[in-house]
DNA sequence: CGAGTCGTTGAACGGAATCAATCGTCGTGG
DNA sequence: CCACGACGATTGATTCCGTTCAACGACTCG
């Protein structure tokens, strides 16, 4: 059983949602109540933006908590969508509050975890800035692989880690391809495993 | 004087440094002990990739805090540079978290600045999905004009505006000049107004 | 007065987006 | 059980636009 943060702070008055593929957990502009932690499958969250394109922010799976920034803020700023099949945990805002009033020391733990979060967004956009699709991919590989087998396990589709990335599924298969047939990564099954990580 | 929330957790410890232009605060690998606030001026946080090239993280202006993130991680993950001469607060890590520790309301109200703080990322992150320059720099205006009067004050270079956006300051320049050519926004001294939010 | 940097414009190139088409797989329902 | 639709994965061709290289004026600061 997958226990998160939010399982310490409010053990009890958390209650569980299944999710079918594409249902929405709530909507961009949504008065925020709950945060929630994904128990199985994964959830979408996606942007929508005034011209009508849409951007994904985050894909969170399994074990991961997600609209912990929607906390301290009245509306969420996202929505989110289930991509399969999924069961989520949802946590009262107010009950979390609370927990965390009652006992710093939790308090404190929590503000590492975001803390955490700004480390990663960051290290994120510093990723955009790498114009070379395939040199991006190739650092955030770096980056989710682990540290000493360098392998990194797909488990969202590669789709959505182009947008991730913020580019074009296309671009995302094409270096792929080209990174793999380089030697610079090789891939079997829904593993990648980097090889070189000098220059291409 | 401004003050800021660090000054509320620790009004004593604290000190002030004062930087020359170009002079590092620290540098990305140094171990994280302060946080620190800028007074005066304004410091560059920019993160070295391993191809050498550089990322600006972040310009923090008088009045913003930074490296609050570093508070619960060893060590900076980028390197802070004086862009002109400015006059930085220095704040002990373990005196915030002692603070934090003490006092739980404040650690709330710290977790409550760190998570507007994701927000702010992931807002960022949401602007390199738009591929259009213009859009991008119209819906950046957008984000940080003033509400009402949709009034921008350009305060740090443009350049370092366009470095924040991941384009190349002469891209930036050109749209800048064509949104005005078009009537999008104008310009006079350092403030951008935007006329039309639509279509470009 | 020169060095340095910002702001600006021009021209050319390259690479990623885009449009388009195909294949395989999975699930669903008739 | 098979046909169908949906979607992910893949490759090809073309277009477009942002980067890059380059040059220049304006301004500040030492």
């Amino acid at each position: 059983m997958l226990t998160n943060i939010l399982d310490k702070l409010v053990s009890g008055s958390a209650e569980t949602r299944e999710l079918d593929p594409h249902q929405f957990l709530f909507r961009q502009g949504d008065r925020a109540h709950y945060v929630f932690a994904v128990e199985d499958g994964h959830v979408k969250l996606t942007r929508y933006l005034s011209n009508g394109k849409s951007v994904v922010m985050l894909v969170a799976r399994a074990g991961e908590t997600f609209t912990e920034a929607a906390l301290f803020s009245g509306l969420y700023h996202c929505s989110a969508v289930a991509d399969v099949k999924s069961r989520v945990r949802a946590y009262k805002k107010k009950d979390i509050l609370e927990a965390l009033k009652s006992d710093p020391s939790l308090a404190l733990e929590y503000a590492a975890r975001l803390s955490r979060q700004v480390q990663r967004l960051r290290t994120q956009l510093e990723l955009r800035n790498i114009q070379s699709a395939g040199e991006r991919m190739l650092q955030f590989f770096l980056l989710e692989a682990h540290p000493d087998s360098l392998e990194f396990k797909v488990d969202v589709p590669l789709k959505d880690i182009a947008a991730l990335l913020g580019l074009a599924h296309e671009t995302f298969y094409r270096e792929l391809a080209r990174l793999e047939s380089e030697g610079v990564i090789t891939r079997q099954e829904a593993t990648i495993k980097i090889e070189r990580t000098g220059g291409i």
